[in-house]
DNA sequence: TTGACAAGTGGACAACGGTCCGCTTATAAT
DNA sequence: ATTATAAGCGGACCGTTGTCCACTTGTCAA
């Protein structure tokens, strides 16, 4: 209820100028939450590292932990957060001086690249993909506010761009017609962190057998032309 | 200690001719295990019913419950079991009406049904999939006692089914030469109950849309002639 | 400086998956 | 029928994830 004998301010600002910011002393348990699960996570292994034991090692309470991180998940999200801007810058970069190549080079770097980043980072995106799946979390445009805004969802991302590069290299004529949203959603899927450890320690895959493999399916089954003279060797 | 004096048959039988067969109020409970999950999992969903919920309904303890499954993947892989067999003799029985047939095609029938056994099965599937993956299970050729004995893991039967037409297409000289095992794994990946969920609820793809787009890749990708007049028909 | 209030905090609590272990009982050999 | 024994049983118990809520404290505006 409006009381009009209060002075409110005409209009008042509603707006909420802009989010009151951090706190200080919360922007140092933040701090302290990354160091301290980035060290116990080098030590004992994600996996094998609760939330209770991170907020006890940090000397916060669990609820001040999950205020921060609603799930290991999100924690291993921000402490990706770094690694998947160098990637990104990198892979922005390499596709800018590449832009002459064709696009049918271009999607192949940015899989090889991307292959290479999701094997090196897999201790942490494992534990993402985990708990997001854990939460039935299929529902992949989540907004999830805790993250740093303007930090999209990466897969979401490098979707966006192999779609694009798909589209590109159709618009080019270099290869026939196809389902590009579907098409990324396969590659990604072959890149899935779970998925690529599962082969390796399984199968006993290693990345470069995988990226052959891949290569040979998808540059073959997209392109026209029927030799493959230009392709790299199935070497196995 | 073994005792001289007494009649110790000579050469004991030591062999355990035939494991002791289940006792019967086992077999009882084992019988109201699975009905009471298949109702519970009908009613609220397989992710929704703990095992706790389970024991419960069943009126027994929860010890009893882990005795015959470790996990709810494995009650799931019990429901499952007759669905999975019905489903290897029919395609079993078509692989055979069928060998006339190119390898290719054959692959591509496989593919095709299984896709549908998947979509139509998601349910317990995923629940197995996803405890599987929760253990770390990702050394797949998993022992797993508890289960009817004969019954190999499924996915190893298909991967195994998809790696032979492989190979058998490359003998034919119906495709180029190609790695069979990873390609056939790459099919699996693209078949995962999980991701078969995530792309048809988050992404909105529907089935068709989905074995046109893996056919598109792959029958074209590892089929040497560019042209797909000859790709046999949806059959659905 | 003061006070209001949202942001921040901590720990109790609950659900779930899963293990353990001591007791009971069906079964098979005697 | 008796008995040894392994199969079966139940529920207390543990660790983990995640929620809740009463309390404290930094911040901003007056």
């Amino acid at each position: 209820m409006i009381d009009a004998d209060h002075p409110t301010v005409v209009g008042e600002p509603e707006i909420a100028p802009q989010r009151r910011r951090e706190r200080r002393d919360a922007a140092a348990h933040r701090q302290r939450i990354l160091e301290v699960a980035r060290h116990l996570f080098g030590q004992f292994g994600v996996a094998a590292v609760s939330m209770h034991q991170i907020a006890q090692a940090a000397e916060i309470g669990q609820g001040t932990l999950y205020r921060r991180y609603a799930n290991k998940g999100a924690l291993c999200r921000d402490l990706m957060h770094e690694h998947q801007v160098v990637f990104a810058q990198d892979l922005q970069a390499w596709l800018s001086t590449s832009v002459r190549m064709s696009a049918l080079t271009q999607l192949d770097g940015v899989i090889v690249r991307t292959l290479h980043f999701v094997d090196e980072s897999t201790a942490l995106l494992e534990a993402v993909v985990r708990t997001e799946l854990r939460h039935d979390r299929c529902d992949l445009p989540h907004p999830d506010d805790r993250m740093p805004p303007g930090q999209e969802h990466w897969f979401l991302w490098i979707h966006d761009l192999l779609e694009g590069l798909l589209r590109k290299a159709v618009a080019r004529g270099e290869i026939a017609a196809l389902d590009a949203p579907y098409t990324a959603d396969m590659l990604l899927a072959l890149m899935n962190p779970m998925y690529l450890r599962f082969q390796q320690s399984a199968r006993g895959y290693d990345l470069d057998r995988m990226i052959a493999g891949i290569r040979h399916v998808f540059l073959r089954g997209i392109h026209d032309v029927p030799g493959d003279a230009t392709l790299p060797e199935t070497d196995r």
